[in-house]
DNA sequence: GCAAAAATGATTGACGTACATCATTATATA
DNA sequence: TATATAATGATGTACGTCAATCATTTTTGC
């Protein structure tokens, strides 16, 4: 029982395996009752085209880009590895993977990169989004180019990019949300929100379904407004400390964004007893969890993100399908008990 | 800028094709130095070898046999239609997969099952195990003959199957505790749990997990005796039900198992208010979260779970690399606030 | 019914690697 | 040094599909 071939299929359909060819890569010149017939013969003998054998012989190759920003933070850097990681594997299936770093929070960075890369951006683009119409036009240029574009991490809808690639940040919100109101329970007071900055979209979102979460349910709790700390450690600890200082009511911190490490800091100098649920998984979250600084981690896989918008551009050039529940991007919660 | 083929190594090593290729298949008859040589040259010119062209060339197909219980839970059934999905996906990579259905949590079904596959059971078998050492002596059996066995969801240490994949259930136990904990506080009383067998080793280990933190930091908490429903939810229903009604102390529940909707019942129709952890999403632990009789789910990825087990059998059987990053399952957390 | 056009058959050479065979050369052993 | 042995080269076929060419058959329009 060896694998059914397009030979097997002109066979079966009678007809020559030049013409099942050209039903099989949609080329001109087969009747429809001819199509028809090779049609139905593929799929009685339940045929599957063998993927690398056409690739070989399309010498078929593939080249993506990566752009993210150039951030100190950890789940960046993280990214980043996982990026540099991804390129070798990814060569064994003729994908050529490069990366470009860019400053963080600057959509003229992104929209130069693009500019200055020209054609060597290759089949695909993977970028971090900044939410800005500059890069919204950069992405609309790129597909008229016949480039794919996928947003990465942080989205930008009302752009011409064809797919998210990360995870639901509402719902990470949400899930933030959910989670502090039972750790705060059954005290009442303030709840602070530490974010990187109002033009990334991800951060956005997740405060978004933070306040849709607290606002109906949480009549107990007030969340104040949000601290931009820009992703820096020393920016948000310093924000957060004078916050800390000056407002005695706040019993919960939600901190969705970088700069982890100042929050950290900032609430262990403080006298509040605060419930604490924060982004990323770094040797200070780590040891925050441990300590019981902090709460909950809400984590997105960072290996996998990478490897979906690998596999995502790769359809999208082979105008192939998308397997979704593979590329669906989970949310993980990690407590002091279950740190990897 | 085109690939970097073998012959280009050879050219570069100032040997033949043949001998690189003896060098990249390891075969014999090539002299330390010259191995040398052709490894030097090989990345130093970058070379990785074309995967879809050694897997043509090799014309090498793989068959693997997935042995799971029949039973009725959400869970199971889950499983199993999504091994029918990957077998479609699967056959691209020249990969052949069949199911085979067995009473649950019965040892002695597994190893018929086995034995009467015979040959037919391929080069590699996932399994859900049930501890017995019937099943462990049928697994020995199978390597010895080259067939290549991993675990699947439920694991069974002290055999010869080489790997397990599925979620670290201790540490899902862990998790489910330390939300229940903060769920429950500031309360006290007793904490209900409920398994379906003890013969199944991810159970056992979600207990371990639970009791673990309970016991280190939940004085207030008393852990009662598991209830043991077989993942039936009517055998579930009726013996939780008696429990609820004889003892007013508990608190919080965590239902490890399947027979969830007899959990859900009985909770609904109980007197106390209890803060519930269960494992399993389906259309009932859905409608309980909206409606608050469970505050949390904890749930397996099975889509995920599938396709690792055969990408674990594929790499077991051309003795490839593990990307460990990629099999790690992932627990995730459902609330009522990020229902997928 | 005939010419033009369209559809199909037949054939061939890639693609990059695996694998086998046989010939040749270098190295070790006696 | 002769001989056995190990190492390497040279070569060819196969894998399943793509892509192109040319020959042949069938259909279409008039």
């Amino acid at each position: 029982m060896s694998r059914v071939t397009a030979q097997d299929v002109a066979k079966e359909a009678g007809v020559s395996l030049a013409t099942v060819d050209r039903v099989l890569n949609n080329r001109k010149g087969v009747r429809d009752a001819t199509i028809q017939r090779v049609t139905t013969a593929m799929d009685r003998l339940n045929f599957v085209r063998d993927q690398a054998a056409a690739n070989l012989a399309r010498r078929r190759s593939y080249k993506f880009t990566f752009i993210v920003p150039a951030g100190e933070t950890a789940f960046f850097s993280d990214i980043r590895a996982e990026i540099e990681t991804a390129m070798l594997s990814a060569m064994k299936d003729r994908i050529d993977i490069n990366m470009v770093a860019v400053p963080p929070l600057d959509p003229r960075a992104i929209v130069d990169a693009i500019e200055q890369l020209g054609d060597d951006i290759g089949n695909g683009l993977a970028l971090v989004a900044v939410e800005s119409q500059i890069v919204r036009d950069a992405i609309d240029k790129l597909r008229q180019r016949g480039v794919r574009v996928v947003s990465f991490i942080s989205d930008i809808p009302n752009s011409r990019r064809e797919r998210f690639v990360g995870i639901d940040n509402v719902a990470a919100g949400r899930v933030a949300a959910s989670l502090l109101k039972r750790f705060i329970a059954p005290r009442s007071g303030d709840v602070a929100v530490v974010a990187g900055s109002g033009t990334l979209r991800d951060h956005v979102e997740r405060r978004m379904g933070f306040e849709q979460v607290m606002r109906a349910e949480c009549s107990n709790l007030n969340v104040l407004p949000w601290i931009e700390g820009e992703e820096l450690a020393g920016i948000v600890e310093e924000k957060l400390s004078h916050l800390l200082a000056k407002n005695n009511d706040i019993v919960g911190l939600y901190s969705l964004g970088g700069g982890t490490r100042g929050v950290i800091d900032a609430i262990e100098s403080a006298s509040q007893d605060l419930s604490v649920v924060t982004s990323e998984v770094s040797e200070h979250t780590r040891a925050a969890l441990i300590s019981g600084t902090v709460d909950a981690v809400l984590v997105q896989d960072s290996s996998h993100e990478v490897r979906s918008a690998i596999r995502v551009l790769k359809a999208l050039a082979d105008d192939g399908p998308i397997n979704e529940k593979q590329e669906r991007i989970r949310i993980e919660v990690f407590v002091r008990d279950n740190l990897p």
